[in-house]
RNA sequence: UGGGGCGUAGCCAAGCGGCAAGGCAGGGGCCUUUGGAGCCUCCAUUCGUAGGUUCGAAUCCUACCGCCCCAGCCA
């Protein structure tokens, strides 16, 4: 209305200007919204940027989002799909309430519309086969030529579409048509098929029917049963667009929807593309759809992204109609962000190396309390046993330190977080130089971390006492493709899988807490990176999954360093 | 050579005739009981190119260049 009393936005982008403008002009008065899936594969991240478009618009002008499965394709499409698309939707925290809708519902209505499309002279059965019509379509270039059956009477038309419901035809060998413009210069106007027959068992509607609607038949009619009123898709559909309000203006449909389009999500290092997802799970590339190094929605949840980072990751990056390749690093921002507020911090060792602190004593344990996130006082601190014979990183020690290696080297003196400063004294290695464990000294007085003559050392390392650390299997995941763009260049899109982007590290050590960790919640294995409790630690082995690893400049020196 | 779109920093993206937001990445510094986090700071005299209109153009006009999508009985 006015400057007073319009809140102001959290986020702008044309679409929301759009829905903005008709809902202050009066066009419409509430905005309704649907994210409509075909259950054809599982939900990826792509589609947490539409989810995030369609429910947010949707919540944010007071409106509300359908949740509507798009399955006129039963030859595709599949129950577990269903499922799954909308246990992703609520984790992602969408809930469309009431309104779950599908495609399938419609498909009487559909069916008389189609009905009143041949009374009105404006659709006809076509005898033609699938590579006649092909043919006849024409090309980009030049124009198509009309089918002989075009001019079908109505009462012809009617019969056969009657009998094609009826189960009379073959696959294949009838289509529906609307009658358009077989001369438009856009092809989706070249007499388009609205109805095809497939004798195949849809998941919903089971052996109901043989002839489904097109997805241009279907798409458009069903936001206007439904009353949407901005119908959102992706760019590919523009040209889509003048069928789409042929039908709707052509037909006496209850509600007049608008479509518009946005440019698709494309991330570096993936791939979003149902097709070849299903490939990755079908020959075994990862082990399922949410495997973790998946960018499916259940991959990421089983990765330990939380849905709070994707939906800032789908804030951060807008919505616009250029095609653009996001940086996956935005999206690891995006999960680090929430996670460094929220998970709480444990102790684990990946690749253990022996401590002995020679003056401590044989019988002693401590309990070191230790802060569960610095970044939320809230979050409070927990017991950590402390004794004489300790874990730590193999990485934090190095026998000849180069010149900007902070961590532990012979002589020098660190801190064990949370517990006493150490000075290594002796390394001890096997016959073949490989050191295997390490003696050191600690300062009684410096209990806690911090030494009352106020000296502070240049690292600090994470430790765990042997004899109360948990076995492990930790699995590190990385990037699914090697290269930003895959299959660019010619090259083929699996030539670029990442080999390393699985590492399964089966001699894990973690703190005595780690053992009550719940699954899918994830935590920081301080200074390692974010890890996540998979399901398989039911099985009895405790398994962690790296979320993500956390910004580390040592890397980056080193990295510098190698060239 | 048909139709539909899009070009603002390495990436994403605001901007809607009044003098280039923000984020990611990157550089430098401070701080630090995570080499994390945090803080400070630098990073487009220029908006695909060339003309034009205007006191003034990323914004308006013209032409050109580049990229994407469309010839499923997929969605």
């Amino acid at each position: 209305m006015d400057t007073h009393s319009a809140p102001t936005p959290e986020k702008s982008d044309f679409v929301r200007d759009i829905v903005a403008a008709d809902l202050r002009d009066g066009r419409i008065g509430a905005v309704v919204t649907r994210f409509p899936p075909e259950p054809n594969g599982y939900l990826h991240i792509g589609h947490a940027k539409s989810i995030c478009l369609n429910f947010g618009i949707a919540a944010e002008f007071g409106g509300r989002c359908h949740l509507r499965f798009d399955d006129t394709n039963p030859v595709k499409e599949e129950q577990e799909y269903i499922d799954s698309i909308m246990e992703d939707v609520r984790w992602l925290g969408f809930d469309w309430g009431e309104h779950l809708y599908y495609a399938s519902d419609y498909f009487e209505q559909l069916y008389e519309w189609a009905v009143y499309l041949i009374r009105e002279g404006k659709a006809y059965v076509d005898d033609l086969s699938a590579d006649e019509i092909r043919t006849f379509r024409g090309t980009l270039t030049e124009p198509g030529k009309e089918s002989p059956w075009r001019t079908r009477t109505v009462e012809e038309n009617l019969d056969l579409f009657e009998r094609m419901r009826a189960g009379e035809f073959e696959n294949g060998s009838r289509v529906l048509r609307a009658k358009i413009d077989m001369a438009s210069g856009n092809i989706n106007f070249r007499d388009p098929v609205i109805y095809r027959i497939v004798h195949a068992t849809h998941p919903r509607t089971g052996d109901a029917w043989c002839i489904y609607p097109s997805y241009d038949f279907a798409h458009g009619q069903s936001d206007a049963i439904e009353e949407v009123t901005h119908s959102i898709c992706t760019l590919e559909f523009q040209d889509h667009r003048p069928l789409y309000d042929w039908f709707i203006e052509n037909l006496p449909v209850p509600s007049r929807p608008h479509q518009y389009e946005f440019a698709r999500l494309n991330l570096t290092h993936t791939v979003l593309s149902k097709r070849v997802l299903l490939r990755l799970v079908r020959d075994g590339f990862v082990h399922g759809w949410d495997d973790p190094r998946m960018p499916t929605l259940s991959g990421i949840r089983r990765r330990g992204f939380p849905a709070e980072g994707m939906r800032d990751f789908a804030a951060m990056i807008g919505v616009a109609r250029a095609d653009s390749v996001v940086e996956i690093e935005m999206l690891e921002h995006a999960v680090r962000d929430v996670l460094n507020r929220t998970a709480l911090r444990r102790f684990a060792v990946l690749d253990p190396l022996k401590v002995v602190i020679e003056n401590y004593p044989d019988d002693l344990v401590e309990e070191m309390d230790v802060t569960n996130n610095p970044e939320d006082e809230g979050a409070g601190t927990r017991k950590v046993p402390f004794s004489r014979e300790l874990w730590i990183e193999r990485d934090d020690f190095m026998e000849d330190p180069p010149k900007k290696f902070f961590r532990l080297a012979p002589g020098r003196e660190v801190r064990l977080r949370s517990a006493y400063f150490v000075t290594c004294t002796d390394v001890i290695k096997d016959a073949d130089g490989t050191v295997i464990e390490l003696r050191c000294s600690y300062d009684p007085d410096t209990r806690g971390g911090s030494a009352p003559d106020g000296r502070r050392p240049k690292a600090t390392l994470h430790w765990l006492s042997a004899a109360h650390a948990v076995p492990a299997e930790v699995r590190l995941y990385d990037h699914l493709f090697t290269a930003p763009f895959p299959g660019s260049e010619g090259r083929d899109l699996f030539e670029d899988l990442n080999p390393d982007s699985e590492t399964v590290l089966r001699h894990c050590l973690v703190e005595p807490a780690l053992q009550d960790a719940v699954i899918g919640e994830t935590v920081q294995f301080e200074r390692l990176g974010y890890f996540c409790a998979d399901p398989d630690s039911s099985g009895g082995v405790l398994t962690f999954n790296r979320t993500l690893t956390l910004k580390d400049s040592w890397a980056k020196v080193q990295a510098q360093a190698t060239g």
